[in-house]
DNA sequence: TAACTGGGTTTCATATAGTGAAACTATTTG
DNA sequence: CAAATAGTTTCACTATATGAAACCCAGTTA
């Protein structure tokens, strides 16, 4: 038996690299920015900041707006991403079968992975009704809320599991408790449910899907307004998207 | 008047940031890298790598596969791309146009634009009857080979076409001068034309979109099996292609 | 079971290379 | 025309990234 005590500072890392990449992040939230806005949201000095665009926009992953002349994220990610889904991804293998299980229940279907102490959304078909506006593809979530964020936390390897439980900046208080309680009625289920957890006005069933080797890959989810999904028709429902979860496992690696 | 001489070593840039941005590259051509590999086609050393690499994880840049414990692009890269294109970009603005036109035309439109010496694949509407295999969205070619490639200089701004033709890994030879020459007549009819260029057996068309200010912001080209696109039959469309580009520059800024 | 390979990770001494302050342009605004 | 704002460059300092070498695993092979 091994004790660990995980202390801060374990910094093997390269600080410039991490600057720079959060540069790059600055961009999520804006599409255009400006030096100086830059270096205020990062908090370093203006000639730092306009070194690393330098080195950013020399590779191409930054470019300047032609007519406004902001900063822009570059046409490299544009390449990257094109990438980025190979055949042999999840996204790409269950998309079929995520249209057939919507044409089946008409609600929109997304695939959830879990990123660090996130959840993202790497797969989605829409509702044919698509009445609200929903988070696109590659968008975060935190990882304590939604039916999807119990599934992936319920099913993960006790080793990830531990850690994602353990790590610091997980939400303090209350909730806590419930989310816990959650995490076992989920794992015993076998589907988690949310109404109105991360965004009022809707709901979701997610169950897990596991590959042939055991692995939990992702989450799917069937999501659409509260008054549509209710919970006795998740419920009901589950067991059918339990099934297709499932499938769909077994279509993987 | 005054003569700048740009010398070679301009740096005024963070080296390690490029070397990790290199790392990134790396993954333009292979879906998942080991760290030896990766070593190897960076030509740094295996602790360097590892230490960009760890940077590069943390931030989600770059993820390792569950199964197979290699090095791939991790989920930030989704999130960003999420953020690429976003209302306001000819990418999205003119799919609607690029699509009446295919079905105008029945073959392949794209839009490309130049950056640093290549041009990029921004958006692309597949032919009805798709052929061939073409290169996806956001694939680099050289700026020196193509329709679009000609469109692209020759309508650039006097500045970055001097810029572009006195560039040093400009290829030499004797096809510089053809190009030159082509430029001319680019310029001079609105359009370019190309058979069997870059790829046998492919022929393309193409014609500047100029926005309300006046900069060049694409090139729109038409693009088939040079033996359905013949020289005459695209002579006999460049009218009609000039127009759609004309249109679709007034929808933009 | 020992020696060997091929991946990944960590340590450490060294000087290189990244840093922020400040000076300097260029462009806008009052 | 002064004042302000945004971007760029220079420079001295030492914090910080670096590569060599050592180390740690799992698998293979002998």
């Amino acid at each position: 038996m091994k004790v660990v005590f995980v202390m801060e500072d374990n910094k093997l890392t390269v600080r410039a690299v991490e600057r720079a990449l959060d540069i790059m992040l600055c961009f999520t939230e804006s599409t255009e920015l400006t030096l100086t806005e830059i270096a205020s949201r990062v908090d370093l000095h203006k000639s730092t900041v306009h070194r690393l665009l330098a080195s950013l926009e020399g590779k191409g992953f930054i470019m300047r707006d032609a007519a406004t002349d902001k900063y822009r994220l570059g046409y490299r990610l544009w390449e990257l991403s094109a990438n980025l889904s190979q055949e042999g991804d999840p996204g790409i293998i269950l998309l079929p079968e995520m249209e057939r299980l919507r044409d089946l229940l008409g609600e929109t279907i997304s695939l959830y992975v879990q990123d660090g102490l996130e959840r993202i959304r790497i797969q989605a078909v829409q509702s044919n009704h698509a009445i609200r506006r929903v988070a696109p593809v590659g968008a975060r979530m935190p990882l304590y809320v939604g039916a999807s964020s119990k599934v992936l936390v319920a099913f993960a390897e006790p080793a990830v599991q531990q850690q994602l439980l353990a790590s610091a900046d997980w939400p303090t208080g209350l909730d806590q408790q419930a989310f816990l309680q959650q995490l076992g009625d989920t794992k015993r289920a076998g589907f988690a449910t949310s109404v109105e957890e991360r965004e009022p006005g809707a709901a979701a069933v997610s169950a897990p899907i596991i590959d042939r080797g055991g692995r939990l890959v992702a989450a799917l989810a069937v999501s659409g307004p509260a008054n549509r999904l209710t919970l006795e028709l998740m419920q009901e429902q589950a067991p059918l998207i339990m099934e297709a979860a499932r499938r769909m496992g077994t279509m993987l690696r």
